[in-house]
DNA sequence: CCAAAAGTGTTGAAGTTACACCCATGC
DNA sequence: GCATGGGTGTAACTTCAACACTTTTGG
């Protein structure tokens, strides 16, 4: 993927990657942890990195999901530009940069990409970045290093936006699920709880789900029917010019 | 940031803006227009400008907004970065950098913003550009320089789906407005006709207009009535949940 | 048999679509 | 008096919101 690449850094722009992840219950981001000065508490930043030179912009974003997680070719938008002149001026930020960048002074600006990946696929490569990436539930996501936090809520806003309007959410799931799995992914993405009976009649009624003949196994309570996501219906259904999936 | 003023450009970054005016019939885009090498045509490229080392990223584009139309503090909104390492690598492209720019030959991402402008408040200040500005109707713009023709779609893209959750098309009418001109400028941004009696009944129906006393003179038929967009209502009923502004 | 989550229908309210004619004005 | 755009109502249909009980399994 980068083979090829110039080696020569620009030291004025970077990529930041929001990258969530589902682990069937609650809503995670992928960051990466660091101690801070004092070595009390930590310091939490989303993963991101200078460009080269003649990197395309989305290129960037990829290499540093692709150094974190392995996975290639996965879901990947751009939410925007952030570029305010002391975004990296807080004196914990500073030290972070020191310890990593060749000239922590400089202005960058920043574009921040979100990704949504299957937790399952997730192959964890920290070794790459030599540094503890580690999924985090995102309500429990306080103050991040930088503006991360302002990214992260930009990509949240849109990841929300985005979900009423392409059912984009099975990018999270993996490739079998079951409705109740579903169910949850959206309440966790849009913070609201949801009706259960109108949710999958809805859902259902989309015609872009495959029900499997596969149903859970071992679960202590009624076993749940198992769906994949049908790409050929989705596509179909928009020749049609169908465009509400909201909820 | 952390050191005093820089008051030095940027030579990798810069800020462009696609500036939507709506003369009561169309949409437009103001474009600045300049001569091709050849001479017989014309290229046309948004209005765009390196930033300053120690500016924020909107306020490069208000400033760039500023110095051609002498508005100030109107609807101005991010699209993202546009960053292609070879977006300004055609033959005219690079013409038209080496007269305009020092390092003609450097790696630039740009950062793309829209805005809103009521075509009547508009004073033009080609002076400060030395450049052509003008008014182009949106379907009578086709290819521009650099990769502006994407910038402008993307900047109509976002203008189309936050019309549909905002009400923002009054940043593009004078104060005072009838409903058909409004009509008009929803059927202009979104490219489809809406039935004018659905349109008015819903319109009015979410109570954010304030009928005024005045009416049309000297027009050939029925006056119509004059409303004005009432921010107040607007924001009260955002507080009671209100969110289907959609058309 | 108990706990736990899966699965299932109906009804009333609200919203959306489609559609055609009269009105006030300037010339 | 005619051309021009302004202004108005209704009926069929679709969608949405609210709501409670039965089923299947493991332990």
């Amino acid at each position: 993927m980068h083979d090829k690449m110039n080696h020569e850094l620009n030291p004025r722009i970077s990529a930041d990657c929001v990258i969530f992840g589902f682990d069937l219950n609650k809503l995670n981001v992928l960051l990466i942890e660091r101690e801070t000065v004092v070595g009390l508490d930590t310091y939490k930043a989303l993963p991101g990195d200078l460009i080269f030179e003649d990197e395309p912009l989305d290129t960037a974003a990829n290499r540093v999901l692709n150094e974190l997680t392995g996975l290639e070719d996965i879901f990947l938008e751009q939410v925007g530009a952030f570029g305010d002149p002391d975004r990296l001026s807080k004196p914990q930020d500073r030290a972070w940069l020191k310890a990593v960048r060749q000239d922590p002074d400089a202005r960058v600006v920043t574009i921040g990409y979100y990704s949504l990946v299957g937790m399952n696929n997730y192959v964890p490569q920290p070794a790459s970045f030599a540094r503890a990436a580690t999924w985090i539930p995102i309500e429990e996501i306080g103050e991040l290093a930088f503006d991360h936090r302002q990214i992260l809520d930009g990509a949240l806003k849109k990841l929300k936006e985005k979900l009423n309007v392409q059912p984009i959410g099975f990018n999270l799931l993996p490739e079998k699920f079951t409705l109740s799995q579903l169910h949850r992914l959206y309440e966790a993405i849009l913070g609201v709880e949801l009706d259960k009976r109108n949710f999958r009649r809805k859902m259902l009624k989309m015609d872009i789900l495959e029900s499997l003949e596969e149903r859970q196994e071992g679960v202590p309570h009624k076993p749940s029917q198992f769906y994949k996501f049908n790409e050929q219906k989705y596509h179909d259904l928009l020749k049609t010019g169908f465009d509400n999936f909201a909820f």
